[in-house]
DNA sequence: CGGGAGAGTATACATCGTAAACATACGCCG
DNA sequence: CGGCGTATGTTTACGATGTATACTCTCCCG
């Protein structure tokens, strides 16, 4: 088999996915068209093909990315503060792609990204002294529980509720995390 | 101004919506267009739009209707039955309807049918001996978990992990409640 | 009996995802 | 150095979708 190397492309998978990202933060999942995407980059919308197998593979890039961008609190910090940190920012990228976050709920979690933002639950529970055993347990409830929480608020299911309402919410959540550690 | 009546319409709202509902059920959300629930009816696309405002409203219909058929346990059980109920009826909702069930985290919670799901579980907060204000932010911490709980598992995230495992998520979830319940 | 209104229809348009066929530039191998 | 294979991008086209607009029909009330 002859080897052979094809030019330079002018787009990237990477830059396809920036606009992407650029598009639903200005107007929502809504406004993220192959076509709208392709003329951001100045590109015809089939020149996206080469880089995102169909739409359905562009939004699960974009929900990649979601994550990819999720500010994963190092070890340096006490485990309670690192779930705080954590629920705030999947609240925060929520607010801002409130239909995308969505898609976050529909598909399993085997992409890198999840991969990374899982492993940081994992340590916080070992930290917080749960037993290896009950880890996953654990790790699939919190995840549920602050990927939908963060969800519901973005995309408005709490209605017009004041945002220290919500903040209590999540500090008694916390509160009893907390003694369920002490307690065991 | 003058009263007049129309003729005896063929179609109603309920009718599309149980279209719809039924559309779903056989071949998902994407199943769902104006054309197909007027095809269904025998009736002309435009039709549809004397009874329904646009397809959003078609589809918030939709989620109605999931809410509105939920079994809301009655008040003879004890309250942490009526919890596992409750949570066994949005799994199976949501395995009925992965896509569509989705949605529920989507709009507030002021239709009928939310507003009698919520009112369940008032009341189940209530025989646990919760204290009259805390319930709301106990009802939305429920909720949300259970929702989000429910459509993960509909929608595939937690992969192909057995039924027995995540039901026993839920069973410790339980064990949390009470022993939570008994402590107040 | 006549007219007004609401139900359903016919037609049309912009937009969408994407299939198929083609054009182009590039680097490797002869 | 010349052309070949290939990945990239373009052109064109198709079917499906949501819905605006303008109609027709039917029915009941005054």
């Amino acid at each position: 088999m002859s080897e052979t190397v094809p030019r330079q492309p002018q787009i990237s998978r990477e830059q396809v996915l920036d606009a992407t990202l650029a598009l639903a933060g200005e107007g929502g999942l809504s406004a993220v068209s192959m076509r709208a995407v392709a003329s951001r980059l100045q590109v015809t919308p089939m020149a996206l093909y080469h880089h995102v197998r169909d739409k359905q593979d562009l939004l699960d890039g974009l929900v990649e990315r979601l994550l990819g961008e999720l500010p994963i609190p190092g070890a340096e910090l006490p485990w309670p503060e690192r779930l705080s940190l954590l629920a705030a920012s999947l609240r925060e990228s929520a607010r801002r792609h409130p239909d995308a976050f969505l898609m976050l709920l529909r598909r399993p979690a085997n992409t890198p990204a999840a991969r990374r933002a899982r492993e940081a639950l994992y340590a916080a529970l070992r930290d917080a002294g749960a037993s290896e055993e009950q880890i996953p347990r654990l790790e699939r409830l919190l995840s549920t529980f602050m990927i939908g929480f963060a969800a519901s608020e973005g995309a408005g299911r709490f209605g017009a509720l004041d945002r220290e309402t919500l903040d209590g919410d999540l500090e008694w959540v916390q509160a009893q995390i907390r003694a369920g550690a002490a307690r065991a």
